[in-house]
DNA sequence: GTGAAAGCGCTAACAC
DNA sequence: GTGTTAGCGCTTTCAC
């Protein structure tokens, strides 16, 4: 077990200062008019023998972490799983560490979490934020905290986020059942005040209104436990027969939804016709087909980081917080056209 | 943004050395023959001008930074997100952090993030290592760092590690398909000399072994454009018309088999039975729904995370290394039955 | 151009 | 029982 070497072993060995040695290392040689050749003697040495510095002793001096804090509802859900990996490869290309979390919409739990993401000093946040925790939010931004959010937002905090168009997105797919000619057509939605449900809602809503349909929305309670969604779908489902067309308003409930449709044996889109908010794998292979609100999560990612980076990098001038808005693409296929 | 306070702070404001402070902070004011009079009043004054100690300051001083790095193959395959989600939960339960990265099953780029994780002085290390890291880990090892392995383990390396009883796990697969009454039943998986890869070929031969069948493998290289895993499948499938099932050695062949499958129109189980690794959402959703092996995700994670924090706990009497085997469970669904 | 030294906030050996 | 003090390894001001 080697013992890890300080600047001060660099400095020895070479007979110079550290603060030379700190200041080759930070590339600020140029500026102190320090000679080439010492550079360039410090630079093979500490290559040779392989010395990094402790990150610890200079976030400690310098404040900065490199490290942002993710925290996402829940990261085994596929969207914010490909979310967060494609923040994770960017941040790192960029000298960013991620810590990430799932806040499972959990104010209390988030609020820790923020907690902790302080101690550690985190540099940035970027954050899929639940209820209630604005009061946490301003705090981070009063204490000149970058936070960018995603998928939704908070109306009371003035910040960054990255959203997608959540109106447009469910006014369109309500309008393509509509067109297909489904009449009673209806929502499933989670129990909350969260922007991007809100718009979803909103966005069903219009549609209907513009052709004068009546509305069929369900509200079950987020939660890990799928019984808690799928039993209420169930009831839901078994009580409105009229019903021809369901739209689910996240993936995990558009899940849980085909599993209910599944063990009640009926047929899609015959019996039902079915969309289903954001594109995976399930998706894509269940039989037949099901509709889709695609969301670019790739461009959300790209998004979210660039402007946190952005933020991190442009401290001092206190630029004015951006909203960015993506499109989403509805994918239809089998589950959502009118048989004949 | 009011100014942080440091124990200092504290100490001046209570007329108290920052010793005093410090021990009172980190329980071991007993020890120290504190009186109960003083533990109260700091604890008091403590909490109520919300202090929390520099843990940067803190584990510059330790040597302990109450992180764990978490090294999957990539955090948006569904088996490692639920892992990484449930170990999560675990670790900040005790007090840890998580800093994770997807390898990509790639030793360049694991070899880069070690090196960052080692940076920034994680206390240990989970990880499901890519071929070719042998030499890092035993570095690490060396260095007296803890290392936990899980999914698949480095024979040459003599450490923990948590792993599936994959073997038997395709043998007992490929058995039922046998019994089923299946004859050409291939096999697809990646390239690899990993072990639990590995061990499913092995699992898959010896059950064809001992009933004098042809064996029918197809290896595809691990990569993250889906194409170059679909192209593969779908060349194999179609020259060999003969093959009456198939067996997918992971979740990822598995759905990109699926979408091969379906790409050309072949009926499940009439043309083709089906057999995937892991079960998950898109197997049960499928129509029909797919049989599959199913890991035992949570407790893989709770025997992971346990032997790691016994070992950070512990660290003084060097125990010997566990590897620990965990059995799955062959979920038999409609896919995999001889249709009469 | 280079170096000495202060200090980031904390812990712990040692002194009293 | 409580306080003094020496670092942990680094950056940065200021002096030469």
């Amino acid at each position: 077990m080697k013992k890890k070497l300080s600047i001060v072993d660099i400095a020895n060995q070479l007979n110079v200062s550290k603060t030379t040695i700190s200041f080759i290392l930070n590339g600020r040689a140029k500026e102190k008019r320090i000679s080439e050749e010492l550079v360039e003697r410090v630079m093979k040495y500490v290559k040779e023998v392989g010395y990094k510095p402790n990150s610890l002793a200079k976030s400690l001096r310098t404040g900065k972490s490199n490290t942002i804090g993710l925290m996402v509802e829940d990261i085994s859900n596929p969207f914010f799983a490909s979310i967060a990996r494609l923040i994770e490869d960017r941040a790192y290309k960029n000298g960013y560490k991620i810590i990430y979390c799932s806040t499972d919409n959990d104010t209390h739990k988030t609020q820790e979490l923020i907690t902790m993401f302080r101690d550690r000093h985190v540099d940035g946040y970027i954050m899929a934020p639940p209820e209630g925790i604005e009061e946490d939010i301003i705090a981070l931004l009063k204490d000149g905290m970058p936070v960018v959010m995603f998928d939704r937002h908070l109306p009371m905090v003035n910040t960054d986020y990255v959203e997608i168009d959540n109106l447009f997105s469910t006014y369109n797919a309500t309008r393509h059942l509509i067109d297909q000619g489904y009449k009673n057509i209806a929502f499933v939605t989670f129990a909350s005040e969260q922007t991007q449900m809100k718009s979803r809602v909103q966005g069903y809503k219009d549609a209907l209104g513009a052709s004068n349909l009546k509305q069929n929305i369900l509200e079950v309670v987020f939660n890990q436990n799928e019984d808690l969604i799928i039993e209420p779908i169930t009831d839901f489902l078994t009580k409105n027969k009229k019903l021809d067309a369901v739209l689910f308003g996240t993936n995990h409930i558009g899940t849980c939804g085909l599993k209910v449709i599944s063990a009640m044996e009926l047929s899609i889109p015959k019996d039902l016709a079915v969309i289903s908010f954001d594109d995976y794998d399930v998706f894509k292979l269940h039989s037949p087909p099901v509709t889709a609100i695609a969301q670019p999560v790739e461009e959300i990612a790209d998004n979210v980081i660039t402007v946190l980076l952005n933020k991190l990098n442009a401290r001092m001038e206190a630029q004015r917080p951006q909203s960015i808005t993506l499109k989403t693409d509805l994918k239809i296929r089998k589950s959502s056209l009118k048989i004949k």
